[in-house]
Parts: structure tokens; sequence; C-alpha cells
DNA sequence: TTGCAAAAGTACCAAACAGTATCTTTATGA
DNA sequence: TCATAAAGATACTGTTTGGTACTTTTGCAA
């Protein structure tokens, strides 16, 4: 039961990959099975179509990083606004994970399975409201320290600051240079500090 | 030379609406023939090549909406940051072109074609750039007759609103619910408020 | 009216697609 | 060690894909 679960995580790995570069749609299994020297065989024992894989990566490749590159970073910091300038900083410049090429992979996602996949709906969904829910309580902390005004809405906050990252990977996709995203560090930077 | 140039507009009007809901490549060949009622002769006779039909689609089709829904109302209004307000509401809740569900249709294209697609990734930039371009030149028309900080920067500014739209735009698609577009108005406020 | 190019219609192609049927190998628990 | 199930390999299927070859109809200038 070793091995198999390796196989499993080597598709779910590599095929990640080449959806982030290429998208979902674009992907086909072959490719998948040509990239991981998998057989079409083992592939489909380990998935019954090409959607449960793609679930399977949201659930178990997006999740868990997220869950490290976003989360855990905003929990440590004492002062929110440092700490979701910080965050976004590093996602952006440092992350080499993330390039700037090819965007955000959830936004990705969303984009081109959300309209007609309810199964990508729902899985997509759930990772942001998990994002979206540990940068509202950081705001709220914020709030009650005495680091943000008290009259701030934290949830606003956050959709707006996530719409920007979100907005501007796409960016960057576009440009394919880095320089985009000094700039929305400026302004975010302005924002933050309208909130004090 | 009449009713061939309507269906070329035909065939371009008709694409454009399954790809907007679709996606690009989700969208094919015998889709859009299907719908348009048009032939494949008639088809491969006004375009050479599938990608040549979507280049055009953004040149004959975005680009002059574009014009019409961003730039337009943008040259308009005396006050820049009213302007850039009431546009980004417009466009947002009121744009009965423009659907939550399937979000902003350059950036449904910039993420899919930008990055393996050079011919894509051209007019698109040439479509950004226009828009960038104008609410550059407003934000600085802003900066001297006071309605704006002279320490602001433009570009900057402008990059940040946009990736801002294009963010929410993504989270509007995920949701299916304009209520997000309710926040992202009015932190857009209270940002442009600082500018002041 | 007729000649001829522009425009449209029809039938097909090879490649790629997701998925399946069937067989073989590998691992593991009794 | 060996029976059995898990895991993987191979070859195929029906369908869809973008595109082509060829034929037919239409519109307009002379």
């Amino acid at each position: 039961m070793k091995k198999a679960e390796a196989t499993r995580m080597t598709i779910l790995q590599k095929a990640f990959e080449l959806i982030y570069v290429k998208g979902y749609q674009a992907t086909s299994v072959d490719d998948i099975i040509a990239t991981t020297q998998v057989t079409k065989g083992a592939f489909y024992y380990h998935f019954k179509t090409k959607d449960e894989m793609g679930i399977a990566i949201i659930n178990e490749i997006l999740k868990p990083t997220l869950t490290n590159s976003f989360i855990q970073p905003l929990q440590n910091e004492q002062n929110p606004l440092d700490g979701i300038y910080n965050l976004m900083y590093d996602l952006l410049m440092k992350n080499e994970f993330l390039k700037v090429e090819y965007g955000c992979p959830a936004s990705n996602f969303t984009q081109e399975m959300t309209p007609w996949n309810a199964d990508f709906n729902k899985v997509l969904n759930e990772l942001t409201q998990q994002w979206t829910e540990v940068m509202t309580a950081t705001i709220e902390k914020g709030k009650k320290n005495g680091f943000i005004r008290k009259d701030v809405n934290a949830k606003q906050v956050t959709m707006f600051i996530m719409s920007g990252y979100w907005g501007i990977r796409n960016f960057g996709k576009l440009e394919n240079s880095k320089k985009v995203y000094l700039s929305y560090l400026k302004q975010l930077k302005n924002y933050l500090n309208s909130l004090k």
C-alpha cells in the first residue's frame, strides 16, 4: 500500500504542474501519463475520471499548500497590517512555487471551471473560504489590539485585498514581468495604512 | 459585399458569446457553426483558423466595446475619483452585457491564452494598454486640477484599481453573486478617498 | 444575359480526446 | 509459500477536434 500511494501522488503532482502551465482542459490525460511515465491502466485505477483527479488536485495539493503559504504566516505576525503586506510580498516576489507567467493556480481554476462545473465550484469555494476566514479573523484581531480602526469592515477589506491579489496575478501573466507586482504592493501598503 | 460582412459579424458575435460562457478552448468550431447556422465552408472562408477568429473577436468585438464602456465614461467626468468609481459601479452593477457568473471577457481571455499563445498575448496587451493609458491620463489630469494629491503615482494606482476589478470579477464567478461586488466598491471608495 | 469571382454547402480526414476491456505483474496477509 | 487482491500494462473504442477538398449557389459588373 506504499508504492501505490506514491504513484497516486506522482500523478497529482505532475498533473498539477501541467495544468498550472497549460490549463485544465488543455491538459489531456495522455499528456499526464506521458510525463508521469504512468500507464493508462494505472491512472484509471487511481481515478475514476479526469475530473475526479482534478478535484483531488485541489483538495490534496492546493489546499495543503495554501494552508502553509497563506494561513500560517498570517497567524504568526502580531501586527495584522504588516502580516498581510509581508504575506503578499512573499507570495508575489519570493515564492518560487508560483511563476509570474502562469498566475495563481486557484484563480486559474476558478476562472476556467467555475461557470460550468458544480463539483469544481464547490471545492474551490471551500479553498477560498479557508483563506477568507483566516484573513478576516486576522483583521478582527487587529481591531481589538488597536492596530486597525474599529469601523473597518473586515470581510470587505479581505475581499478587496484578495481581489487585488488575483487580479495582479492575471496582469503578471499578461506582462510576463514582476514589475506590475511592485505597483500592486506599493498601493496595497497605502491602502493598508488607510485602515490604521 | 454586404451579406458576407453580415455573416462574418454573426460568427464573431455568436462565437464571442459562446466563448464568454464556456471559454475559448472549450468552444469548438462545430459549436460555433451549429449555433450560428453558418456552414463550415462559410466559416473557413471568413477565417483561416480558429485562432484567427479568436484574435478577430478581441480586435473587432472586445476593443470597440471596451472603448465605449470604459474609456468614454472616464473622459466625460471632471472629478476623476468620481469618474473612476462611477465607471466601476456601472460596469459591475448595471452593465447587462457582462454577467456575474461569466466574469470579465478580457480577464478570461488573458488567463486562458496568455502563457502559451503569443498572438493572443499581443492583442490582449494592446487592449489592456488602451484602458491603462486612459485611466492614467485621467488621474494625471486630476492631479493638475487639484482633485488628487500630487505625490500619487498614476500608473501604480491604475494597476491597483484594474487588478481589483479583474479579481472581483473572478470572485463573482466563484460566488455567482453580485454581493462581492458591493464589498469591492465600498473599499474602492475608501481607497480612492485616500488619494485626495 | 451571361461570365466569374465571392460566398456558402457538403463530405470527409487524421489526430487527439476521455474512457474501457482485458490481460499481466506485484505485493501482502494467512 | 501461495492464493488473492491490488496495481499496472496494453490495446482498443467511439466521439470530437480543427481543418481540407471539392462542389454548388449567389451576387454583381460588363
